[in-house]
RNA sequence: GGCCAGAUAGCUCAGUCGGUAGAGCAGCGGACUGAAAAUCCGCGUGUCGGUGGUUCGAUUCCACCUCUGGCCA
């Protein structure tokens, strides 16, 4: 686990060399076809040696959710287990270790027509009258979810309509099953939040320089896809695709790009801080690999 | 060289009829159950360019200086 642009890819390849791992990523972008450059994916090369399973498994059109993860997960780390050697998960989607690790309660999946739905009555009455509806139909729901969260509020009534049930019920009720596997959890970070600035902007001249601007055109040239789609919301890919629609200076786009990577790589930490039982190593300091190595070499003895 | 405008938070700027100042963005902390690279919540972080003067008190008024734009030579 690491915040984004920490060196996580790096590591993970140097160990599949050197011990009996299989990749799993665990990242909501990389999931997405022709989605390679602003993800910062790895490379052909890089995959051959390495091959990572969950990436490019989606088109940018479709959608994705922690639970689809957690099934798709279970079913790849049963694979490799079964051929004998380790699943390593390596990613930067805290939500989905999450799931993976602790489980997610049995919730009605998205149901787009709901979704529409809700939408448009939202557009006609507004959020806050649409959190009172809520409160009268799951106050404690209604608690938790604060009043100027659309995404919340629409999921929390979603799932009245769907199931016909509280989504507050429906969490406190259900058993959620963790995960049925020994794990080492490693996390990968800078100690110093500047160095990740610099590797964040470095790594964005870089993704210019490899072309990302034609990856965003063909992109954008698709007639199908938009900004309400959870791909081309991902980090860069929103702020291109803005620049595209006639919005600010070029400038302005990178700007925008760096300081929305910046804020990813800090809620990714707020995650991080509050993981339990887990190692913490700076790569940018002394020795760090090979402690991490005996420690992962000891790990996988057992 | 002369005239004019400006100099206030990391950036762009507002403001104080004289009582040591506040917005947006950035930043920092936090939340997170089928969109999560998403969606939200909270927090101003400051030699108000420098030096002197007037004043009980100057970031604010005055003078000079420095720097940056613009105009005129």
């Amino acid at each position: 686990m690491g915040p984004t642009a920490s060196g996580k890819t790096g590591l993970a390849v140097e160990w599949c060399q050197c011990f009996p791992l299989e990749i799993i990523s665990v990242d909501s972008a990389l999931v997405y076809r022709g989605m390679d450059i602003g993800t910062a994916k790895p490379d052909a090369k890089i995959l051959e040696q390495a091959p990572h399973r969950l990436i490019d498994i989606l088109d940018p059109s479709q959608s994705y959710s922690a639970a689809d993860f957690r099934a798709d997960a279970l079913r790849e780390m049963n694979e490799i287990t079964g051929r004998g050697k380790v699943p390593l998960l390596v990613g930067g989607t805290m939500l989905y270790f999450r799931a993976l690790e602790h489980g997610l309660s049995k919730l009605p999946p998205a149901d787009a027509r709901v979704r529409t739905k809700l939408e448009r009555q939202a557009a006609d009455i507004g959020w806050p009258a649409m959190h009172e509806l809520l409160r009268q139909r799951d106050p404690l729901a209604a608690t938790r979810i604060h009043p100027n969260d659309p995404q919340r509020i629409q999921r929390a009534l979603e799932v009245i309509a769907v199931s016909g049930e509280r989504l507050s019920d429906l969490q406190s009720r259900s058993e959620v099953e963790s995960i049925p596997y020994r794990l080492l959890k490693i996390i990968i970070s800078p100690e110093d939040r500047s160095v990740l600035h610099q590797r964040i902007e470095r790594r964005f001249e870089q993704m210019l320089e490899q072309g990302f601007i034609k990856e965003m055109q063909s992109l954008y040239a698709r007639p199908d896809l938009h900004l309400d789609l959870p791909s081309m919301r991902a980090v860069g890919y929103r702020q291109a695709w803005e620049w595209l629609d006639g919005n600010g200076t070029q400038q302005q786009m990178r700007d925008k790009t760096c300081a929305a990577t910046r804020q990813l790589a800090k809620r990714q930490l707020t995650w991080l801080r509050r993981e339990s039982d887990c190692l913490w190593y700076d790569l940018e300091s002394d020795g760090v690999r090979e402690k991490a190595n005996r420690i992962l070499g000891k790990f996988l003895e057992v």
